[in-house]
RNA sequence: GAGAUUCAAAGGAA
């Protein structure tokens, strides 16, 4: 059984669904079980192709193989619906996990994924109700949360809004001001509005909000392309020495 | 007896 999981996920890997499905068949006729990685493998598989219909079929034979989807395997077929935009059978699937909770309960992973692909199609209003939804069913938003729902109400022009959001956030403690704000100027530089996001970046420097990683070599990348060297240099002393 | 297989979400540059 193991071997078949190998093969199956090489070839799910590889994107040739119809020969892990064949691997699927062959196992059967062995009288081999296959289990919750098999169906991982393979659901994953037809959602990374785009095969929805495919991928719902397994995950309702599942059951009938004695095989009970956990969250992850929920939230792998969800994460694929909301990727080709299929939202109103997304919903209902979400809706099918709150109902059966225990083992199948979404969790922050689950209304991530969702929120993001909503920002993707430029459907901020559901995103942010999903955003409440989650809090109803006391799932706190972490770093990845604020940083697709701050992309998305960024790109779409709300940056008013996503400050809200972030001011939110940090209040209620669920994330840290220097995830959610390093998150702010990465989001406003992407939008190309770079004197707010410089705003924003000197405004945590001088405050002892230290930018993340990543917002520091974006800026600092930027900064030393536009060759102010000398302010380059002197964000990375600052950084350096505040540890 | 032990080990081997799947594990779901975001952002830059390379």
């Amino acid at each position: 059984s193991t071997i078949y999981n190998v093969v199956i996920g090489l070839f799910c890997e590889k994107g040739d669904l119809d020969l892990a499905i064949e691997l699927l068949r062959e196992m059967e006729l062995c009288k081999l079980c296959p289990d919750m990685i098999t169906f991982m493998s393979l659901i994953k598989g037809f959602c990374n192709v785009g095969r929805l219909e495919d991928a719902c079929g397994l995950f309702k034979s599942m059951k009938s193989y004695g095989c009970c989807p956990n969250m992850v395997v929920y939230t792998a077929l969800l994460d694929g619906l909301c990727r080709v935009g299929s939202f109103e059978k997304a919903v209902e699937l979400l809706e099918e996990m709150e109902k059966e909770g225990g083992e199948c309960s979404p969790n922050v992973v689950t209304y991530t994924s969702m929120i993001h692909s909503l920002c993707e199609n430029g459907k901020l209003v559901e995103a942010l109700l999903v955003f409440e939804r989650m809090e109803g069913a006391k799932c706190y938003p972490n770093r990845v949360t604020v940083s697709v729902l701050v992309q998305g109400l960024c790109s779409e022009g709300c940056i008013d809004k996503a400050f809200k959001v972030v001011s939110d956030v940090v209040a209620r403690g669920h994330v840290s001001s220097s995830d959610c704000y390093s998150c702010v100027v990465i989001s406003l530089f992407r939008v190309k509005r770079f004197e707010e996001a410089y705003r924003v970046f000197r405004w945590m420097l001088d405050s002892s909000v230290r930018p993340d990683g990543l917002a520091c070599s974006v800026l600092m990348n930027d900064m030393c392309l536009k060759g102010n060297f000398v302010d380059a240099f002197s964000v990375y002393e600052d950084i350096e020495t505040k540890g």
